[in-house]
RNA sequence: GCUCCCAUCGUCUAGCCCGGUCUAGGACAUCGCCUUUUCACGGCGGUAACAGGGGUUCGAAUCCCCUUGGGAGUACCA
């Protein structure tokens, strides 16, 4: 049987990380079965869901590459609608056939009836169990009278008296006891059906036959499994990742900061990393490796390599990935995400040499896209440096007035926009031979006559691609 | 409260299912050293963990139980 994964957002406000997670996880598992990723939308609560959510969620999922096979904007017939908000008589259908069969009921209990039978049952130290009367089939005659007077039931699922047992892929067995849930609405009374009724409905309808998702989801499924059997459908498989956390290892939400994935794609940051630092987050690698692209571990993914405890949600590592994928790069794709950066008409005037060279350079410095301009200007547009006082230090030097005076005569002596490697060794060796300093001192001189800094990259790549012209300037201010 | 889940370096994790090869491996971060200077590069190295207690066993990070700690769920949200 082929594989088929969904991954079933509610648009109800941007993508964030965990959720990016999971549908990652069910891409590549999709990937690694050659089987079918579903796109399902879960808006079944009207009040907070949003058509806009649902397409920015979308772009955020294509941005990092989770494409999915089916869904909304690519439905396959057999299985189409793919909006919950469009099943609505699937599910009514569905729950009107568990009525006749006596396996759900209408519900006409109040507001503070239920609030009392909670209390009740907190008060006993056990979970809330329904107790109302609508719970006896001898009240059903009743309920059809009063719905044909215009009164609108909740319908309620007859949870059965037993234990359940789920064999999770990630979890192992988790026995549910008896007891653990009681009657549960699956029908609100305004007539929409709640999450765990449709989600079994749709996962059944939709040939469903993995379920990864989020361990939060682990208690909602003794209910789920209670439908299952009560439709006579097969169970999927079910997987539940851990929890993403933050910093004070709660659960990941908004007040952890940056939890968006558009606000990641806004700073650009590349889109494999990113999935590469949340596939580490939970999953780990057979052979250990840290940094691999999508299509490196299609073949390799599976679902025992999870683990079984929460993750919490790092930026120092995801930014030292982001950095590796930036070093695994090829200067040309490099070069054009750079010149969509702003600021950067220098950078983009120049010669392909001058930028496959920069971008050579400067890879093995830069965290982030958004770092090459920041060390454009830094490194080689900077005409007035700030002094330093490492820089002070180095001018104290004896030697060091020497050598600042001959780079200055010889950089006023170049015509030409750039010089070239071979000219700074000249000046170098002239350092060396005729003025007799070697070592720290020379190397460190000449740095400072030429940049003002006391360290940066090599010298011989970094004074090539410094125009002539800002040399100029900068050693005038410098030797102010 | 109740139910479920989880527990290896500060962090992500390997090992755990199928006990001995683990004086517990890797990665991030951190610290130190090396290099014709410097480094935000690279190389080398260091600090740093099996939550605690009981079992079982010749032997336990690995199996069982308890305690503690953490998380999640307890909705006519998803």
């Amino acid at each position: 049987m082929t594989v088929r994964v969904r991954f079933a957002p509610s648009p109800t406000g941007y993508l964030h990380i965990g959720g990016a997670r999971t549908a990652l996880y069910n891409y590549l598992y999709a990937k690694a079965t050659a089987g079918t990723f579903v796109l399902r939308i879960e808006d079944t609560d009207l009040e907070r869901s949003n058509a806009e959510y649902e397409k920015l969620q979308i772009d955020d999922l294509k941005w990092l590459g989770i494409i999915h096979d089916e869904g909304p904007d690519k439905p396959n017939p057999k299985y189409a609608p793919y909006r919950q908000s469009e099943r609505a008589e699937i599910y009514k259908k569905y729950a009107l056939t568990l009525i006749e069969k006596g396996l759900a009921y209408y519900d006409f209990c109040t507001e503070e009836e239920l609030e009392a039978m909670k209390e009740k049952a907190a008060a006993e130290g056990r979970d809330p169990v329904y107790e109302g009367k609508w719970k006896d089939p001898a009240f059903h005659k009743e309920a059809l009278e009063r719905i044909s007077k215009g009164e609108t039931p909740a319908i309620r699922f007859r949870a059965p008296k037993k234990a359940y047992t789920l064999e999770d892929r990630v979890k192992g067995r988790v026995v549910y006891p008896e007891g653990m849930v009681g009657d549960f609405v699956i029908v609100r009374s305004n007539g929409l059906p709640v999450y765990n009724f449709c989600c079994v409905i749709d996962d059944h309808l939709m040939d469903i036959t993995h379920v990864i998702r989020g361990e939060d989801h682990l208690n909602n499924t003794v209910r789920q499994l209670m439908i299952y059997e009560a439709l006579g459908a097969k169970t999927p498989e079910f997987a539940h990742v851990s929890l993403l956390i933050g910093h004070d290892r709660q659960k990941l939400s908004k007040r952890h900061g940056a939890t968006s994935v558009n606000l990641y794609r806004n700073e650009h940051y590349l889109p494999e990393a990113m999935c590469n630092y949340l596939c580490l987050l939970g999953w780990s690698h057979p052979t250990e490796r840290d940094i691999f692209d999508k299509k490196d571990i299609v073949d390799v993914f599976s679902l025992d390599r999870f683990s079984a405890s929460a993750a919490m949600y790092d930026l120092e590592k995801l930014k030292w990935v982001n950095s590796e994928h930036i070093k695994k790069m090829d200067n040309a794709a490099l070069i054009l995400l750079i010149e969509k950066e702003p600021e950067t008409d220098f950078f983009t005037k120049q010669t392909a040499d001058w930028k496959n060279s920069c971008v050579e350079l400067l890879k093995k410095y830069a965290h982030f896209i958004t770092d090459f301009p920041k060390l454009v200007n830094e490194l080689i547009l900077n005409d007035d440096p700030e002094k330093t006082d490492a820089f002070k230090e180095i001018t104290s030097w004896e030697t060091t007035p020497k050598i600042m005076s001959f780079i200055s005569d010889e950089v006023s002596k170049v015509n030409e926009e750039f010089i070239n490697e071979a000219v700074l060794n000249g000046w170098m060796d002239y350092v060396k031979k005729e003025m007799g300093v070697k070592g720290k001192p020379l190397f460190q001189g000449v740095r400072a006559a030429l940049t003002g800094h006391d360290h940066g990259p090599d010298l011989k790549f970094l004074i090539p691609l410094t125009p002539v012209s800002v040399l100029k300037k900068r050693i005038t201010h410098l030797k102010k």
